[in-house]
DNA sequence: GTAAAATTGTAAAAATTATCACAATGCTCA
DNA sequence: TGAGCATTGTGATAATTTTTACAATTTTAC
């Protein structure tokens, strides 16, 4: 890819592809533009544009064909692999990240889970056992984990970061209430029920 | 307020909050618009632009005292109350959301928790009970609940959705990994973590 | 086989969003 | 008290993002 993708087109392939997954699920085989923007809510000119910048993946007068689009985001979105992530914190947060089915598809799966809390070091959650946080670093470092979930308070937070970037991890999704930096390289997301709920309450009354 | 405030403007909002509050627990008194951005990695050019739709806040020279901030910024976002919530679905999600400490200072409460499944009516989670799900419509009438968390698989969100809208629900923080067709005037936040991971899992490799 | 309909891909235009740059103002400190 | 420093608020400008509009192409229906 020579150029530069911007960071609001990628933002919107993970809806497509969620969006075609269903259709897909659904039984249908070709998704116009038009139909996938009715059911996203996004100009189907949009799509088309956005879609545009990885080559012509649609026919003329049929629409795209949903294996061969999904197949086309999945690559550029490298979730044709399985990643394995970790995840911090092994509260209702984290245990429900660990539990969560609905990674697997998607392209992810979580593959341990550390707390620092002696009483949770042990306990059992789905398929995995927690782990101490002092074998956080050496197991990232050894599997090669590029993927970090946070679910930790928001004073840890930093630290925890700190450490997991030097070695190795390179991609994070935080849920602690705070933001958070990183080096360059280092991708960050950020989820606050909080953050959308105050976007939530301006519109009330 | 008679211009209409760009909706991006809005979403930065909870984020200088959340700054401000935490700025003010360090013992701050006042905030700059530079310090503000350094912390949040946004230009303080934006920020002052930003909260200059709102009046006058800062003073030149010195800053923004954060208090007289804060307290603006609740206003403007109208959390200078605390908004009754109901979630729906009492998963590992649910539940956690039910038990997170992290709302009540943010403007939030999680008043009810429901489900479908009878081997979760009736159990305890945190101080809440898990009432029926045919009790939520009641509820939500009668004690004049307008936000709604959905914790629920995706299938069943859309007719949740319609059946929460209908007894006056108007905001809505949907978990389930779909979009949901609401009404003109009814607002809707999405947090699905696949597709944050998916938007980092781009950069990777 | 052909005409009408459907749909993409994309230049150009419009709209929105972010940055720049600086006058205006208040603070700090000798 | 006054000079210098810090910082806001904001027009003007730049950059980015979205929409429009349509030629090119394929499908569909008869």
């Amino acid at each position: 890819m020579t150029e530069q993708i911007p960071r609001i087109i990628i933002g919107r392939l993970p809806l497509y592809l969620r969006a075609l997954n269903r259709l897909k699920k659904e039984g249908y085989n070709y998704a116009s533009s038009r139909e996938l923007g009715k059911l996203l809510d996004i100009s189907a000119a949009q799509i088309r544009k956005d879609l545009s910048h990885f080559g012509e993946l649609g026919k003329r007068g049929k629409g795209y064909e949903i294996k061969f689009l999904v197949s086309n985001l999945n690559q550029i979105l490298n979730t044709d692999v399985l990643w394995d992530m970790i995840v911090i914190g092994a509260g209702d947060l984290g245990s429900g990240l660990a539990r969560y089915r609905g990674f697997a598809n998607r392209g992810f799966k979580v593959s341990a889970i550390f707390d620092i809390d002696p009483s949770k070091i042990g306990k059992k959650i789905g398929d995995l056992v927690v782990k101490d946080i002092r074998e956080m670093c050496d197991y990232v470092a050894e599997k090669n984990i590029q993927i970090a979930v946070l679910a930790i308070p928001a004073e840890d937070a930093q630290q925890v970061i700190d450490d997991l970037v030097e070695v190795g991890i390179t991609a994070i999704l935080n849920y602690a209430p705070i933001y958070i930096k990183t080096p360059e390289g280092v991708q960050i997301e950020h989820i606050d029920p909080s953050v959308h709920l105050q976007k939530l309450s301006y519109f009330l009354k």
